[in-house]
RNA sequence: GGCGCCGUACCCAAGCGGCUAAGGGAGUGGAUUGCAAAUCCAUCAUUCAGCGGUUCGAGUCCGCUCGGCGCCUCCA
């Protein structure tokens, strides 16, 4: 299966070859782990998981690179701002270290309820400040950095490809409109690779450098550990669109200009999830975590779902009916993968009919043209409604397309009869009650007793061999 | 001010210039049911924000207008 991927390093469609034959080298930028990441920041992690499971169905061996950033990170690229984890750790009332591991917890437990496979390497920043020492010791080697204000900062003007990726060569860019000014900056491009002139007193990450005691710029972190678990040349680096003008470009930048080579092949960037007034945000209010789905009695999966409906590069509008029509068309299709499943055994792909293999081939066609995931969705529905595949064939292509989608259709069972479970005697009563009126054609007292039991949480569905009730 | 994206049915959302504009949800009609619920079947955009252009042919390309969003500050 060839893939094709839509390349932000010039914008257009290309084959995906990657630099060593049957293997990927994956970089994903990971989260910043002073709060808990709302479902917006968990769309970047499910497209990646759909890429590299996308990958591997395609028969390519992925080092799979993620970073954790749990070293504080100022809230400009100058001097200035503040830092996010120490802002973070003193309103929690905790420390920077345990804010971190707080965070970084509640993170996986996100991804793993989104089915999002763990990468090989997940890296945290603090446990590779040597390398990244070691890198912009090397930049300053070749004469690439100068250092102003007690800051090492990367000189922008001596790498002449900087910002190609982002189009920002022939643009003047605009600096200052929001933010102060750091005047230690030769070019407003510029930005910091090493601190050590921390105004904040009480800084709690802080290691020692050729430069004095501080600590690193966020972008060498990515450029430090991708090299570290990559090599300088790696063929996919993925993160969200908003990388591209300042943190992919400073990466980019550093990195070439320190390796000495073409660092990046591909890159992919996801855009964004928005509410209906714009992008999710504390400030503006919308900000929900993938628990605040959860306590609203939705699966999480159900979001994954929701994610997989949109292509990743365009923005998705984020509505409670949307999630709802997601939840529903999942439970659909985890109800019908389960009556396949009760019906027989899956039939091996090699053995398809006709028909079958065509929806097979849709659906790889569809994933590999960029990650149409949600053509892929139309894909399984078409197999679900086919008069002209089996039941056994069905089977075998759902659970082969979910290898891609996650959908962890092949834990999809038909929902037990809980009427055997046992109920407490009262509401036991109440539903032979009901059958007592039913029988007699008492139906305004049946219903009446339907409501009342429906009242307590109970819900009676009548079938052809009684009544079943389950849980509201 | 600069850069970029988008505007497809009630909602979400695909659509690489060319068969009848995917799919899901909601709705509607029918089957089934005492009635519900669930399920099944059917139905649901002569039309793609508007206007003009290119083309044998445009939702898809170009221009303009209107509207929405993102970035240029940390940000998925």
């Amino acid at each position: 299966m060839k893939v094709k991927f839509l390349n932000s390093d010039g914008r257009e469609l290309q084959e995906f070859k990657p630099i060593e034959n049957g293997k990927v080298g994956l970089y994903c930028c990971g989260p910043t782990v002073y709060n808990y990441a709302h479902i917006g920041n968990m769309r970047p992690y499910t497209f990646e998981d759909v890429l590299r499971r996308t990958l591997e169905y395609a028969g390519y061996e992925v080092n799979h690179v993620m970073n954790v950033t749990d070293v504080g990170h100022l809230t400009d690229d100058g001097d200035e701002g503040e830092d996010k984890m120490i802002k973070s750790a003193r309103e929690q009332g905790m420390s920077v270290w345990d804010i971190a591991e707080f965070f970084t917890k509640a993170f996986f437990h996100d991804t793993e309820r989104l089915n999002i496979n763990i990468p090989h390497h997940v890296c945290k920043a603090t446990e590779h400040i040597d390398e990244m020492i070691s890198m912009v010791k090397t930049l300053e080697d070749k004469g690439f950095t100068y250092t102003s204000g007690g800051n090492v900062y990367f000189d922008t003007a001596k790498f002449p490809e900087y910002g190609k990726m982002a189009g920002l060569d022939k643009q003047e860019l605009q600096h200052g409109a929001r933010t102060v000014v750091d005047t230690n900056k030769k070019n407003p491009q510029d930005f910091v690779l090493w601190f050590t002139k921390s105004k904040f007193e009480n800084q709690a990450m802080t290691w020692n450098s050729p430069w004095g005691v501080g600590y690193p710029g966020w972008h060498i972190e990515c450029s430090a550990m991708s090299s570290k678990y990559l090599g300088p040349h790696f063929d996919i680096h993925c993160g969200g669109i908003d990388h591209i003008p300042v943190h992919h470009t400073n990466e980019i930048a550093q990195s070439e200009a320190a390796n000495g080579c073409k660092w990046v092949n591909y890159w992919l960037h996801n855009e964004f999830v928005i509410m209906k007034n714009g992008k999710m945000s504390k400030s503006k209010g919308g900000f929900l975590t993938v628990q605040d789905l959860v306590d609203k009695g939705y699966d999480a999966m159900d979001y994954r779902y929701f994610l997989l409906a949109g292509h990743y590069r365009s923005q998705l509008i984020f509505t409670w009916e949307s999630l709802d029509a997601a939840r529903t068309a999942r439970e659909g299709l985890l109800k019908k993968t389960a009556q396949l499943k009760a019906e027989g055994v899956p039939v091996d792909p090699r053995d398809f009919s006709e028909a079958a293999e065509k929806v097979l081939k849709d659906f790889q066609d569809h994933i590999s043209q960029d990650l149409n995931t949600p053509r892929c969705l139309a894909d399984i529905w078409s197999c679900l409604k086919s008069n002209d595949i089996s039941s056994g064939e069905k089977l075998g292509l759902l659970l082969d397309m979910d290898r891609i989608l996650g959908l962890n259709l092949a834990e999809a069972e038909l929902k037990e009869d809980l009427s055997g479970e046992a109920l407490d005697s009262e509401i036991e009563a109440m539903i032979q009650q009901r059958q007592e009126a039913r029988k007699n054609k008492d139906f305004a007292l049946s219903d009446r007793i339907r409501d009342d039991l429906l009242a307590r949480g109970i819900q009676i569905v009548d079938s052809p061999e009684g009544p079943k009730w389950k849980k509201n």
